[in-house]
DNA sequence: GCTGGCACTCGGGATCGCAGAGTGCCAGAC
DNA sequence: GTCTGGCACTCTGCGATCCCGAGTGCCAGC
């Protein structure tokens, strides 16, 4: 177990670094934080926070870095989450009230993220299967073809073309919808399954094949995982990424197009609370020079999708999670209110 | 007016300068060309070209490197459009013939155009007001809570909410949704406002104000430009810049942010045929390293969207062109299949 | 109008030296 | 035991210097 005062030491060696980008000195620290003791002690400390692993030198005779797992210490024990300020608060909730629709809210939120956190902001649109159902509405086009609209209480709205077995009348499209509706209006898509399957018995033998069409359709709707959607901003930021960023620019920006991948990276992250990756504890290789804090949102207790930032590990912990947060709070109140 | 040789002489400093990123200088040009003459003769030429701007030294004593004006003069005069090779075109239509929906075939030509060109690509949805209608729908959500969806020909959806002034019966919503469908079904964007400006005389006048901030709502709806959506992809391109990558790829990645600026750009451009702006000819400062190639596509003859890439100014345009023209073309026939 | 020759220029890479920051270790003080 | 001051050592980074090569402009001659 590590000293009280190394602990310290980790901690200012953490923040130094992160202001300056420059490996810090044991003279350096004792300067800028009183801790108390002399830079020789501080050396001796230092060795011993090298030899467990929580910091480095990246050249014989140069300051110390932090390690991925020092960053994993400092955010873990030593550093909290620090609040935003009432006058950002009162920022983010009039930016965000301003937002008309579904699309422009989450669109606010990548802005307001990039901006207030200066890294890159990463918001996953609210997952269909653990929303609930707003409406449907069955339309007909053409005598053998039906759209299928699907809104949720979040306001997203997705659509399907239904090509029927048979002929499907006026009478029982408004037959099909009216059920539907009583049925699924208001519940939750995990349940919609279970909810549905007699359905197409309730109907004549000739039109049950188009019902039984459009349930499966409905299915695939709300199965449909690859219809999450990402939105991303603030890739601009990736350029204060240190002088060494031409090289990490290039498989950060290829990830981030990866869709598929963050969204694995922020489904793994736990339900509920806030995660953060640093660097190679992200599993995909070209996010190891990152750090990745994400945070489940939702309109009521429980987390509809995540939102997040990517950073250089080198990155203000402390005000980069508060800032995650509030947001996530904000869009969460959002939510709720449409 | 530029001799024929000279012309020949800015053709190959551009191929030149293309493929190796470095200044061309009049030996080299001689022995990778036959020109038929000797590096004093090309190098009078160069001096000449110089002199009308279309080729410039980075240091006194390198070799030259065409400018902006000399790119200009060889899009227009010296290269054509390079077409694809049938299996790359073969590529194109496989690639783009597996989508399912609208979003599926913009994700996709972003990701093809990315590929094909190398470069960072743009692709703007297809225009509300330049499409018909398919469809138009009314749900009550609540008593005096509609939701207006909008669907269009080319698959694309806008929902709205509509606060009604006064309680909205069933019978009249069914009313107003089968007039509403029967005027502007099949209509163009444009056409709607003229086909339903007296729709309101035809219902009692209690409901009168709620048919009319439908209506408004439709309006707000296609006018809305704002909601012109564009996806862009391959950002990683921004790497293969150039040696002085990290200095231009801020400006661009923040360009590319701004969609309300791309979308300018490539409104500015002509509506048919395609559009080169190279370097400078970008009226948006940050993009004034890049040049922006985009062309308009659509199911019909008419444009719907534009589609195009950013890149270097120094990039292969006979083969940007070829590849966007391509892209364009196939999509535009998807389009017009679904 | 083209060509070969020639003197000149300049950028980029390699080499060298130096100052500064940082370290590890040790002997002594509290 | 723990901290401290001192000291010798090791690097990196920066600037100065040098040199080579590629490229140019110009000129006289074909």
């Amino acid at each position: 177990m590590l000293s009280e005062r190394r602990l310290q030491v980790l901690r200012a060696i953490v923040q130094d670094y992160v202001g300056t980008e420059e490996p810090v000195g044991s003279k350096a620290l004792t300067e800028r934080h009183n801790l108390g003791v002399s830079p020789a002690t501080v050396r001796n400390d230092m060795a011993a926070l090298e030899d467990e692993g929580y910091i480095a030198q990246p050249h014989t005779s140069a300051g110390r870095i932090p390690t991925d797992k020092g960053y994993r210490l400092f955010v873990d024990k030593l550093a909290g989450v620090k609040p935003m300020s009432a006058p950002e608060r009162r920022a983010i909730q009039n930016f965000l009230d301003g937002a008309v629709d579904l699309d422009d809210v989450v669109a606010r939120t990548v802005r307001l993220l990039a901006q207030l956190t200066r890294q890159v902001a990463v918001v996953q649109y609210p997952s269909l299967t653990r929303s609930t159902v707003r409406h449907v509405e069955l339309l007909a086009l053409a005598p053998a073809r039906l759209m299928l609209v699907l809104i949720t209480d979040t306001g997203r709205v997705e659509q399907r073309m239904v090509d029927c077995p048979a002929p499907f009348g006026e009478s029982s499209l408004a037959d099909l919808r009216a059920r539907l509706n009583s049925r699924v209006a208001g519940r939750r898509f995990s349940d919609v399954p279970r909810l549905v399957e007699d359905l197409p018995e309730a109907f004549e033998a000739e039109d049950r094949g188009t019902v039984s069409a459009v349930l499966s359709t409905l299915m695939e709707t709300l199965v449909e995982e690859n219809e999450e959607r990402l939105v991303i901003g603030g890739t601009a930021n990736l350029t204060r990424f240190g002088h060494d960023f031409p090289l990490m620019i290039r498989p950060v920006l290829e990830a981030l197009e990866e869709h598929v991948v963050l969204l694995k990276l922020m489904g793994e992250a736990g339900d509920s609370g806030m995660t953060v990756r640093i660097g190679h504890e992200n599993a995909y290789e070209g996010l190891n020079s990152t750090s990745v804090v994400s945070v489940g949102y939702g309109s009521g207790g429980e987390a509809l999708a995540k939102l997040g930032v990517v950073g250089p590990t080198r990155m203000d912990y402390p005000g980069t999670m508060g800032a995650v947060r509030a947001v996530a709070r904000y869009v969460g109140q959002i939510l709720a209110e449409s």
